[in-house]
DNA sequence: CCCGTGACACTCC
DNA sequence: TGGAGTGCCACGG
């Protein structure tokens, strides 16, 4: 044993590493196609943890490891499967998703092997740990918007219980870890317009109207000032994207351009989507 | 219609 | 470590 190199040494130290171990160490990782094109998808046993466009880093998985590390502390590790949902959420083959048919990829072997579904039935556990309450509470409100349907900022910040904090919204959607599993692109600005994207505004239209929704009709209402619905049969207003809103018969539907003013000719908003809170 | 200012959680120095 | 800086916004003038 004296005439041994350091190298050989350590060698004889090296072992397999108890089982589970690897999994506390680094963080698996796999590329799979999506409505934004390939993704890069990171997980733990809890969930998906974090999720960005392979384009957003210019299409280098070592760019993508590093932007994980910066941010959670940890490696990433080749992983073979996400968890139990992950490939149909990212491609909007769920239920409840009108997407419009494109080519339906086979998401590899079966096996529903780590996870429970979220308790909405549609798509992976998510991995959110580590983020503050607030951030919490604006993913958590942003996750209840439909396909299809948007909500603007405003409405994520009284959702999540601080009405004023819209700013901050903007700055948590911004860093949302899981895009498209938490769809951050539905929320919009108040006057109408689209707003920001953490993979640009281009990006965040074509997820739209990947989910059918008319971006043309909105645009013809928020050109009068228009930004809210209602049925004078049922006296409920309603965000125009609203599923309530879009049943609404053209010879009963009116239009509002604040909910208030909605309200004041006694209106009651929708429980449903909620433009305001019920008086 | 644009601009200024308000507002606030988070991030860095 | 706290205070200034920042950000996918909103609203009034």
């Amino acid at each position: 044993m004296k005439d041994q190199t350091i190298e050989q040494a350590l060698s004889g130290l090296a072992g397999r590493a108890p089982s589970g171990l690897e999994a506390k160490v680094f963080t698996g990782w796999l590329a799979a196609p999506s409505r934004l094109g390939e993704v890069y998808v990171a997980f733990t046993g809890e969930g998906v943890q974090f999720v960005r466009s392979a384009e957003s880093v210019g299409s280098d998985p070592d760019a993508f490891a590093e932007a994980y590390r910066d941010r959670f502390g940890r490696p990433l590790r080749a992983a073979g499967r996400g968890p139990a949902g992950l490939a149909p959420a990212l491609t909007g083959a769920v239920p409840g998703h009108r997407s419009r048919g494109d080519a339906e990829p086979d998401d590899g072997p079966r096996g529903a092997a780590a996870g429970t579904p979220r308790p909405d039935g549609s798509g992976p556990r998510l991995d959110l740990r580590g983020l503050s309450d607030f951030e919490h509470d604006v993913l958590d409100a942003t996750r209840r918007i439909p396909a299809g349907q948007v909500r603007p900022y405003s409405w994520v910040a009284r959702e999540a219980g601080r009405p004023k904090a819209v700013r901050a919204v903007g700055s948590v959607l911004g860093r949302n870890p899981v895009p498209l599993l938490i769809p951050c692109h539905r929320v919009v600005r108040s006057d109408g317009a689209l707003g920001e994207y953490m993979f640009g505004p281009a990006h965040k239209q074509e997820l739209l109207r990947d989910e059918d929704l008319d971006l043309d009709r909105l645009a013809g209402l928020v050109d009068r000032g228009m930004h809210y619905l209602g049925s004078d049969t049922t006296g409920v207003v309603c965000f125009p994207t609203c599923h309530h809103a879009r049943r609404i018969t053209d010879a009963h539907r009116r239009p509002f351009p604040r909910v208030e003013t909605a309200l004041a000719q006694g209106y009651r908003p929708c429980r449903d989507c909620r433009p305001a809170v019920p008086a």
